[in-house]
DNA sequence: ACAAAATATTAGACATGCCTAATTTATTAT
DNA sequence: ATAATAAATTAGGCATGTCTAATATTTTGT
């Protein structure tokens, strides 16, 4: 059994792994520092909780480097990403939360712990496969969908991309997209990019045009359309 | 804000001052000892945190003679026993989970805290006005529906009444319950009532007899069926 | 290569919530 | 009315999770 806080710091070094994995090379290792800021305690009560967590074997710490997560460590932190992005799409899907709305309290639905409740609720939401800010959900044994995404500062003028994910689920930005009619699923067709600004110019298969800043377009995650 | 433990205490005082409220006259106390049991922990625990809520202004605690909810008490204890209602019906009515094991579940879903999650679910079920077991579910004003319902052993035979709750939702009796066809809501005609051990016999408006023991039918709340 | 800066850990403290054992107060039985 | 019993509180202790300040180690800049 796992404390709240335990679990909490269990998926701080996950998400931070991932981003590294994903930015570096593979196997980087996740800060303290980086830990205490993305859960809003101090880099000193991480240290404790790594301790902790590092005795329990759930993950591997070599002090003063940083710590990776072991076989168990993942599995649980996997478990509550699971139950995390559930939640989520129950809250958009079935109670009609905004997108943007959504993440406190998935933060505290996520600890609730009952196999038989969470996968009831895949169950009952369709089992899903991703949640509503295009992260994948992890199904029952903890496998996760891999897409080859990339930001769309990355893409080419003329190419057709479908919007995969948002990067920094970030309460203003899920505003701006809102407003801009922009959401996960739609294929865009890249217009131009201002070479000024790096701004660019998106229409929709529906031939909504929008335009995106360079900081916009750095957290939107796109793959290939299909055919 | 209160802690889960704070918010357990309030439910359980609040719980017990609605037994004796039923059992005994008006203005009864909750006692140490029972709420101990109720949450399972020691009486000194319990003071400790009676104390405390004390302070905080959500009970009146007289030493050695037992404690009430203040108002502001009251309506914590409210909300908590809402919100642990609606999850029930929401495990049983969305997800199939038997009446029987939505207990546990709903104690943990009560803690979270988001008056947009619990309106939201309340519309979601459709404004639900009793729980699987048949309990009263506050609404968001904390106002509960009062029914006069009394034991199954207090009617006499020939009665036509209706089954309104089950009073100690314990497992083995709501399986019990299960087995015999029995559930909230359901219509009976009080058919036999043996003396030699308070047993009676029970016909459904659909033609199914059953026969519960006194045991039984002390925890079946019934109401009068309105013609 | 070294000093300065950044990062991490340790030491020591505090709040919370729980426990056992000892003590106080209330209830009950004779 | 008093003694025995039950219930409640107090005293003292422990585990958890957090903090600040002091110290240790690594990284960075020149
Ligand atoms: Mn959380
Ligand atoms: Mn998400
Ligand atoms: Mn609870
Ligand atoms: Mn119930």
């Amino acid at each position: 059994m796992l404390t709240r806080s335990e679990e909490d710091h269990l998926k701080a070094v996950y998400a931070l792994l991932q981003h590294s994995d994903q930015e570096n090379g593979r196997n980087r290792t996740a800060s303290t520092k980086a830990i205490a800021e993305r859960l809003s305690t101090k880099a000193s009560s991480v240290t404790d909780m790594l301790k902790k967590l590092a005795e329990k074997g759930l993950l591997k710490h070599v002090p003063y480097y940083g710590v990776k997560l072991s076989a168990k460590g993942q599995a649980a932190a996997l478990r509550l990403v699971r139950k995390h992005r559930l939640w989520e799409t129950f809250l958009v899907e079935r109670l009609g939360f905004g997108w943007n709305e959504v993440h406190e309290v998935a933060e505290q639905l996520e600890h609730v712990s009952s196999d038989k409740l969470t996968n009831s609720l895949e169950e009952y939401l369709g089992h899903p496969r991703f949640d509503p800010h295009g992260d994948p959900i992890p199904d029952r044994d903890g496998n996760v969908q891999v897409r080859s995404t990339r930001p769309l500062t990355r893409c080419v003028v003329g190419e057709r991309v479908r919007l995969a994910a948002v990067k920094g689920p970030n309460d203003a930005l899920l505003q701006l997209l809102d407003q801009k009619g922009i959401g996960i699923g739609m294929v865009y067709h890249v217009r131009s990019r201002q070479v000024f600004d790096g701004s660019i110019e998106l229409r929709s298969k529906e031939g909504q045009e929008s335009t995106v800043s360079e900081q916009v377009a750095a957290q939107l995650l796109v793959e290939p359309v299909r055919p």
